[in-house]
DNA sequence: CTGTAAATGGGACAAATGTCCCAAAAATTG
DNA sequence: CAATTTTTGGGACATTTGTCCCATTTACAG
């Protein structure tokens, strides 16, 4: 359930102390709920997780949250920005300590046209993205609650994070009420 | 509502020209309602649309399917599955007679580490891609159809394509029943 | 440790949506 | 053009999910 792309990890590890490349990589810290990136917001940065979780989610209109993704270490966040330039279309927020690698967008886009490795390496984490909203848009629409939590609850277990019921609702795209509902039919031990 | 990338497509026309990539490129025409990819099956292609509709739709386990997006000229088909190298996620049809340029998937990731404007429109297409899943996802989840539906019929209204009630639902995510309903009440005039 | 805030669990009812079904209309085909 | 299939429209009812609300429990700051 939480997205991890180790083969970004390692390569911006390697970056990170590489000759040429390291001037370019910072690394910054993040307490629990603090906010990375807030949406409608320009960015100037991309982030690669180092470690920890953030959650990823689109605010609408009507003031409701929608989770798209939670991600680990490896994963990139602000390519979608850098490379449209357009503002931010979701508010990514740490929901554990976090330790990120931070590249000006320039930065980013200059990497993307000169280290091959990287360019690749981006484009596999897009295709892996497409890929699994994708999944997961299908999975809420064709099939009912019930047949969907179990599976994920089965995901949590191995996961050490606790995940409210509020995360975990908005992940799924219902609300709490309808979340503790389907817990207590299933017959839940614990989150 | 119906997605194109016209950027692309005219570098598309400008390879299928060029002394050195017209080779690599050709053509291939569809009928209505034939399917160009097959979920689940191995591609050796990539696709561009060069004239016509698609749609792109999975089918889950459940035999339900789950319209993701319709595409029109310009847009990229098959790229993640070869940069993946996985199998089909899934199946993409023709909704109107259809032209596409063919490359195989080879050739494809060739011109990626070659042709930087092509490597720069494929990154593009990728990030506008994730876009407009995630939002779609998320409007789905936190609007009702009384609040979608409307947009949509706005939205098609320009177009002059004849989507089945079939298919618009199966893009809502909903049963064709309750979009009928809907439309009722909105009190429409027409599809 | 204590008070305040946040998270949890669930009752009661309303609203939205699905399922099953059938009849009318439209499109397709031999 | 007649026969058959597909698409459309909607009734009736079941199910799912949301909304509103409140009591209890847990977490957290002073």
């Amino acid at each position: 359930m939480i997205k991890t792309n180790l083969a970004l990890l390692q390569l911006m590890d390697e970056l990170s102390a590489g000759e040429h490349t390291k001037s370019a990589i910072t690394l910054r810290h993040l307490d629990i709920k603090q906010k990375l990136i807030m949406q409608d917001q320009t960015l100037q940065n991309v982030y690669i997780i180092k470690s920890g979780v953030i959650k990823c989610f689109m605010t609408e209109e009507n003031e409701k949250d929608y989770i798209l993704d939670f991600l680990g270490e490896g994963e990139l966040l602000g390519e979608i920005e850098a490379i449209r330039h357009k503002t931010a279309g979701c508010t990514v927020e740490a929901i554990t300590p976090l330790t990120v690698y931070v590249l000006s967008s320039t930065q980013f886009r200059h990497f993307l046209e000169t280290i091959p490795a990287f360019n690749m390496k981006v484009l596999e984490q897009l295709v892996n993205r497409v890929m699994r909203i994708s999944e997961k848009a299908s999975r809420h629409q064709l099939y009912t609650l019930a047949e969907i939590l179990p599976q994920l609850l089965n995901t949590l277990e191995s996961q050490q994070i606790n995940f409210t019921k509020q995360d975990l609702s908005e992940y799924l795209g219902i609300s709490v009420r309808s979340l503790n509902r389907m817990l207590k039919d299933i017959g839940h031990t614990a989150i």
